[in-house]
DNA sequence: AACCCCCGTGCACATATGTGCACGTGTAGG
DNA sequence: CCTACACGTGCACATATGTGCACGGGGGTT
């Protein structure tokens, strides 16, 4: 009539581990004891609870002596800068990498039960996708922003893969958006648009509790996807320089001062607009490399950004630059 | 006209080292060479990061997978669990120690910013304040629950060192409550509590957030102060017989079905009376030690306790006892 | 039944981390 | 100016942790 205490889970070992190792201070060698195993199970099961989230490590910098640039993005953009320390002779290769991972666990903190979250799908959100943390969440949603097909392939294993990353790591269901990145004619756009499993999506988008998309722009040495990936036309190249683009979010382009009316390009692209986006009350923006600080810096000016996770070098161009945006 | 990157205060390196550390998984070494110092300085300098709370590690079992015993304890008590595992021949000193190391360390998830933050400060939370994790909070403030005065001491600086330690984890001002444990009359209690000086610390009693409390109990093997710190006389013990007392809740008495009317010494204890705590959103017990079982249950009964806190042995010792109390 | 594959385990070794100690620097006081 | 002291640093060593490898026990297949 005893209950059963069965411990028959792994994740039961795991949890107890850390809880031994993390809230009590106690030795590898004793948990092992304790648990009647060997001790580098012990080291094992402790990775395990790491990966599966299972145990959290957050940093918090105290807001009131936050660091002098963090601080200093407050203050000039008024979003929450989280500044990823990476050396400056760092390549773009391992600093998109560390800022991912970074971004990646500090992601975690954002998302929670019952979230829409939005999704690009570029080179920086891929990053992001490959070290996220597990956390187990109820009824939450990812939604894929921007539609992923080109003229040489339909881009949706690329862009599902991310996806599901996503939905896997917060238990959460995936919808995705079957179109394609840039219409050839933005009337069949305006028809699809029209239709209710496209409106599912887009309904969606509109109630995003979070969003997460990187910055693309041309002359990343990192190319953006969306300028090398086959997506757009010399033409198509010309009328954004025409234009005076300096980059996009989510296929949609913008100009310096963070306006994006009359660029031609944008009524073929599939990317919510930027009031959509801006009804999102926490939109994160992941940036890597100083070759994207002129795209960062319109998307600022577009307040398409409340927290932006940047290296410190990018965060240093970023300031370095005269023109004052101030809290609005 | 360079701004100024300067990471002049120890606080700047140890949050750096702390990212790169736990969010980038680099090695101390590597740190130490991004950070211009030796290995060990690193090593000294994450250390600083989780006493000081820069870092903050936080056990999530998965709620739809907690564990077998903390789940019983929700579904028969209503309460959320936390079991501190604690090998079952552990020594109840030691085991207190650890109960409250845990303890310590979940309290800090519970604390933030504003808060009323009601203590008790028996032998358990005693235990607890000596291992708290500091957390950055403004506007909160600690208040203590009851009076420490007893006929041989008065009691001030026991009491006081515990409530300090809260506040100066938390940056919160500290209310203290320099009233006896126990009036002799209970009419100079009546009296006291007009004084508006008494009624201010009612008052914040009435808005608590969060109340941290053990459970009193005659019998247990590390005595509650309450029954040896010479606050009460044999006559006062055999009183508490007679009333059919099982523990306390901050020296109000309570019996094994959470009744607390008409209990003689009550009229003389100056804790709040239950109506008070339960008042509270949060309401989280400490326990450590089978011996306690019987005021525990009595506590539960009482609905005194939202979050327990409790090592192993003891919450199985609670799971044995047959009577169900049930969501009320 | 015999076989094989998958998985979890402990061992032994390679790394990574923690810490006593001695040194050097800066500051307050004599 | 010298002395005393507090504090932070790196070194060297002691511990603690991570990981490749070989072993062995289910469970499914032939």
């Amino acid at each position: 009539m005893t209950i059963e205490f069965q411990h028959s889970d792994r994740t039961q070992d795991a949890l107890r581990a850390s809880h031994l190792y993390y809230l009590q201070d106690l030795t590898m060698e004793a948990i092992a004891r304790e648990l009647g195993t060997s001790r580098s199970s012990v080291s094992r099961l402790l990775s395990y609870a790491r990966e599966t989230g299972l145990v959290d490590i957050q940093i918090k910098s105290p807001l009131d002596q936050a660091t002098v640039v963090s601080d200093a993005l407050h203050r000039r953009f008024n979003v929450v800068a989280h500044v990823v320390p990476v050396p400056d002779q760092t390549t773009d290769v391992d600093r998109l990498d560390r800022v991912a991972l970074s971004a990646a666990r500090i992601l975690t903190q954002f998302v929670d039960s019952n979230m829409v979250i939005g999704v690009a799908w570029g080179s920086t959100v891929s990053a992001i996708s490959r070290y996220l943390v597990p956390k187990a969440t109820h009824g939450s949603m990812v939604v894929q922003l921007n539609g992923a097909a080109n003229t040489r392939t339909t881009g949706i294993v690329y862009a599902s893969e991310i996806l599901r990353r996503f939905g896997d790591a917060f238990g959460a269901q995936v919808q995705q958006f079957p179109v394609p990145a840039f219409f050839d004619d933005p009337d069949t756009k305006i028809a699809l648009w029209r239709e209710r499993s496209t409106k599912r999506v887009l309904e969606l988008q509109e109630s995003m509790d979070v969003v997460l998309f990187g910055i693309g722009a041309a002359d990343a040495l990192v190319p953006s996807h969306v300028y090398s990936g086959g997506y757009l036309e010399r033409t198509d190249h010309e009328s954004l320089l025409h234009d005076g683009v300096v980059g996009d979010v989510a296929t949609v382009f913008f100009r310096e001062d963070g306006s994006s009316s009359d660029i031609t390009l944008n009524r073929r692209a599939s990317g919510p607009d930027f009031a959509t986006i801006r009804r999102a009350p926490r939109r994160v923006c992941v940036v890597a490399g100083t070759s994207k600080v002129a795209g960062l810096r319109g998307a600022l000016a577009a307040h398409l950004i409340t927290d932006l996770i940047l290296d410190e070098s990018t965060a240093r161009a970023l300031l370095a630059g005269q023109s004052d945006e101030g809290p609005s």
